[in-house]
Parts: structure tokens; C-alpha cells; sequence
DNA sequence: CAGGATCCGGGTGGATACTG
DNA sequence: CAGTATCCACCCGGATCCTG
């Protein structure tokens, strides 16, 4: 599950639903909302959270097709420890961050770079 | 940051170091309380959570040598968000594999078996 | 509009051999 | 004992083209 959540686009297309709860998004505005992401990411993420129950899909054989997505009840019952969690993240960030550049000066001081 | 601890082995590793959080652990003692993981993972995963500075590494220069890992404060104040998270994954497992089966199964069913 | 099919490059992680 | 180095298979994800 948590690899779920971390690959690179679960958690974006997830926050893309919770952002008003209620109402489906379709295909396209998700797709609007996450740049980045290629129709292929985008229809195996929502597939792979439907397969888990946490999205619904509702399809409407129109002319142009119409196709939504929600977040189910089990979807919005992980909003809060995930919440939980981020904050965290939020919160910590700017201390990894630090961290981590402390650690590869370090590093680079140790090997000596390349040049 | 989600992506650290959704890959395959971290969260394995912390949730080894907070078996018991003031009592370092040796390199060996996590690589034999996770079996499957191989030394290189073992070294690269704490490598990383130690650049985070969520993990202390400790070198002792004895014959032979012994390394000790403890979660830093930092480490130990990521555990009560995360079990709070883990918690909700570990109430919905089931449901959630019930539903992965519902999912393959019509699946199945829609395109016929290759048989 | 939504998504299936196919091809492809890069990165992740495993197995093995070697070292201080 | 605790790594490092190297090679390699696999899979994830991007790009592109096609369809109901």
C-alpha cells in the first residue's frame, strides 16, 4: 500500500479528488491538473485506485463519452492519517533538505570530486 | 518523501530501528531481522535514511568492525504519523484485498481468459 | 474525449565477487 | 563484519500512434 501511495503519481491524482469531495472530476480535468502526467500514467493511477475500491468510476456512454471520477468512502476515510502524515513531511522538509546538502558536501569533501 | 518510504525496503528498516528506539542496532542484526534483503539494499536504504537524517550511524574501529544504526529525534518523531497511517492501511487491508479480487475477476470475465 | 497498443530508454534492485 | 564494485534482468514510465 505505501508503495502504492509512493509511486509517482498516486498521491497527486488523489489530492486532485479530495479537493472538494463530492464532486467527480472527469478524465480531462484531472489530466489538466497534473501537467505533467501522460494519459497512460493517468488511466493506470485511476485504475490501480479503483481496483483498491478507493476511486469510482462512472462512465456515460454519450457522444462525446463522459467519464468520472470520485473518491468512495474508503478513498475519503484515508484523507486523515494521510493528512497526518504530510503534515509531518511539511513540517519536517526544510530540515531534510538541510540534511541532505549537509551530507553530499561532506561526501564530496571524502572523495574528492572528479575533476 | 513518500517515494523513500514506499520503496521496497524502508520502511522494513524503520520499522526494525523502532522495535526498540534507544537501542542501536548492528548492520547484521538488521540485515538478519529482514532476510530477504540483499547487503547492497541493506547499506543503500540506510545510507539514504541517514542523508535524511532520520537514521545515526555509528563506526566503532575494532577487529573486527562493528557499525551501530538508531533512529535520530527526527527518525523517532516520524513514527506516530506513520503509525497513525499504518493503522488506517492495516483496518482496511482486507477490504481492500476483497476488492482487488471483485476487480480481477470481472476483469477476467470482460475479456475472456486466454484460454 | 477517454483510453488501448506498442515500442523503447533509464533506473531500481538482485547476484556475485572482492576488500579493510 | 560491514561494506564496495560490477554486471545484469526487469519493470516503470514516457512518447507515439490508433480507436469507439
Amino acid at each position: 500500500m505505501l508503495t502504492r501511495l509512493g509511486d509517482k503519481w498516486t498521491i497527486l491524482v488523489v489530492s486532485m479528488l479530495a479537493l472538494s469531495p463530492d464532486v467527480p472530476m472527469r478524465f480531462g480535468a484531472l489530466k489538466c491538473g497534473i501537467p505533467d502526467i501522460s494519459q497512460r500514467m493517468l488511466t493506470l493511477t485511476l485504475r490501480s485506485l479503483e481496483r483498491d475500491g478507493l476511486v469510482a468510476r462512472s462512465y456515460f456512454p454519450e457522444v462525446p463519452p463522459r467519464v468520472e471520477y470520485e473518491l468512495t468512502d474508503r478513498g475519503r476515510s484515508m484523507l486523515e492519517p494521510l493528512a497526518t502524515f504530510t503534515a509531518w513531511i511539511r513540517d519536517t522538509w526544510q530540515d531534510i533538505e538541510t540534511s541532505r546538502r549537509a551530507f553530499d558536501d561532506t561526501e564530496r569533501d571524502r572523495l574528492g570530486d572528479g575533476r
